[in-house]
DNA sequence: CATCCCTTGACACAACCTGTATCAAACCTT
DNA sequence: AAGGTTTGATACAGGTTGTGTCAAGGGATG
């Protein structure tokens, strides 16, 4: 009676073949070419507005970081960063000579995906999953809202709200 | 520059320390003692309607089957299932000699936590996290429908139905 | 131009996870 | 009482994952 399961070898990225109608997600594209700091010292995150910039695009450069910078920041390794990378999890920018450029936004979604993997114990494949079920959630909570005014968008939110705290989700709304 | 993580070698199993407020979640308490069935032939899910039970307690006995029966059904090893009992993913019924019986609920349950592993490619962590979701997300669909009134709950389960759609989860409404 | 530091991509490895196999003891039904 | 099954525990092979290491290349500064 040997029932073998383990079909094909446990192939865990795959992309979801129905993506929930998403608002655009990123403001734009992360991909600032300017402010490329390889120094060793971490980039300060108060506004360093730079002076080129026309003040119409107030994009609000919240901090942006080399790979060897929010490795630092987040105490996680370059090539951890990396490899989450290929496997789709975070799409930093990049800058000109191609580095990447981690913003604050990347930033915080590694910290939750340091949460998932080190304190919950999800693998790779979990850690997907958690992070689109986030998104999709939280896209939902903005369609119900708009289907059905501030009002029972409010008793949504706080019910999403319960229900990311029961699920030790630190997702600030 | 070496960067430690893995700080507490992963403690995957942790009581979710806040629990979404939750209706009886099982009809009771699923330890039915009679029906252990341990013949080769899988037990016919056709109504067996003990001669025993007052015709009050109609309690739909779907199908209760005892471990090898389960296994065969499900195409799973008897020891993978008696693990996921032992990680607390599941909790079959017990007879009186302590065999475990499996009901329909715990068959389906089983059937998404089949999904989950292999299609998906969760670990066991990423697994008890998505069923805490999914259960949790099932109630807070029936909150918000008894908050708001079956019109906006209406509108509620559309949107549920659709992002369990977006994340390949096959729960039934 | 030279130098230095950093990044990139690729490969390799140790530790861990997971499903399965195996065993003795106990149990249930015939 | 006999036979088959379940139970709990332990052990193991294969896959996953974070990290280490290496050569090659790029950018900034002197």
């Amino acid at each position: 009676m040997t029932q073998q399961r383990r079909v094909q070898t446990r192939r865990p990225t795959e992309s979801p073949p129905v993506p929930y109608p998403q608002t655009p997600s990123r403001p734009a594209d992360t991909s600032l070419s300017p402010a490329a700091r390889p120094a060793a010292a971490p980039a300060p995150p108060g506004a360093p507005e730079s002076p080129g910039i026309p003040d119409d695009a107030v994009m609000q450069v919240e901090g942006v970081y080399i790979i060897s910078v929010a490795a630092r920041i987040l105490d996680m390794h370059p090539q951890t960063l990396r490899k989450y990378e290929r496997l789709g999890l975070i799409r930093p920018g990049r800058t000109l000579g191609m580095l990447r450029l981690y913003s604050a936004e990347d930033i915080r979604k590694l910290r939750l995906i340091r949460h998932l993997a080190d304190e919950m114990g999800l693998n790779l494949a979990g850690v997907e999953f958690a992070l689109a079920a986030v998104q999709n959630l939280l896209t939902m909570r903005q369609r119900i809202a708009a289907l059905l005014g501030p009002d029972a968008g409010d008793t949504v939110t706080e019910e999403l709200n319960l229900l990311f705290r029961s699920l030790n989700l630190p997702v600030e709304p």
